[in-house]
DNA sequence: GAGTACATGTAAAGGGTTACATGATTGG
DNA sequence: CCAATCATGTAACCCTTTACATGTACTC
């Protein structure tokens, strides 16, 4: 149950409405851990009924602003130093690659280079993230930026790849 | 829904029972698109209502073999060359990173060793697997070599980062 | 005044995980 | 004969996705 753990650590850095936590679901944790809107508000009541974060403030529009608790801070604490519960890493892009042999051989190369293409332009952008952003070097930030350059790599490796998969597939099918 | 798609393309090698998709699930596709028990037994129930596969053989503890049908090569296809369904990249680990300004500077860094170790020793393995295939050349397996050789590139770019990550995180927070 | 962004809530459906449940066959 | 492996089925629970539903405040 990550998601319940994703909403702690951003309230660990500041009292967040759940609005609030939606558009970082949609931007900066986007590609490690998306949520949608629902989640999150049903997330927030049942975290609020655990007593791991309260209603710290209101706002104008019905806004409600959740603060984390000290049993909240404990039970982010125990997950981020608990046992790694691994990936489960589910890919559809990889997984039609374990299936390409049922197309023809441009048709594969073409999915290939569509891949390719793809991881292109997200390396492109993560780039432009890292680049245009002011690095004020202060914890939060410093680790933003770890992710940030995993994304980097990984859209470098992901392309890559996939140039060289589309060369051999028209090589050796 | 992926799942549906993964057992007609591992039918589409060859007719299997539930018994012999899920090993495959649990090996080679376990990286990619791992499936447990229970869902591939039910999804086959529902392939063969929808006459996207069939039941082509019997045999000892009540063993049924399926085999895919032209509708399903069909749906294959259609989902092969469709548009591409985005990620929805979720990892643990990764998300976690995102946190690491939470733990003390030895914490953190202990993390992303441990990670880096992890992804050093998931390279190796696949390397071996690699290194010990006994490589025929048909179309069938140089997919699966691609796809492989994608997890083995991506290993090795995790493992990297995570020592640099690490690093960095001495340095500057 | 209209459109956009802010703000929250819930219900239904789909897919994945865990657990229970059962039985047949093979190999040592 | 006993254990491991082969083989299937299903129920409950949890999480995610999609969709519907509603209302407020700001800006042009």
């Amino acid at each position: 149950m990550s998601l319940r753990h994703a909403i702690l650590g951003l309230l660990a850095e500041n009292p967040s409405s759940g609005y609030d936590l939606m558009k970082r679901f949609e931007t900066s944790l986007a590609f490690v851990w998306p949520a949608k809107q629902s989640q999150v508000y049903g997330e927030l009541a049942r975290l609020s009924e655990a007593g791991l974060i309260e209603v710290t403030g209101t706002g104008a529009r019905n806004r409600r602003e959740y603060g984390i608790t000290d049993a909240g801070r404990a039970e982010l604490r125990d997950w981020m130093i608990g046992p790694g519960s691994e990936a489960a890493y589910r890919s559809p892009a990889l997984l039609r690659v374990f299936f390409l042999w049922t197309l023809q051989r441009e048709e594969g190369a073409a999915y290939l280079q569509e891949f390719a293409r793809r991881n292109k332009a997200r390396h492109a952008f993560l780039e432009s993230l890292r680049d245009g952003a002011e690095w004020r070097g202060d914890p939060v930030q410093v680790c933003e930026w770890l992710a940030l350059e995993f994304g980097i790599r990984a859209s470098q490796s992901s392309g890559d790849w996939a140039e060289w998969a589309a060369e051999q597939l028209t090589e050796h099918l």
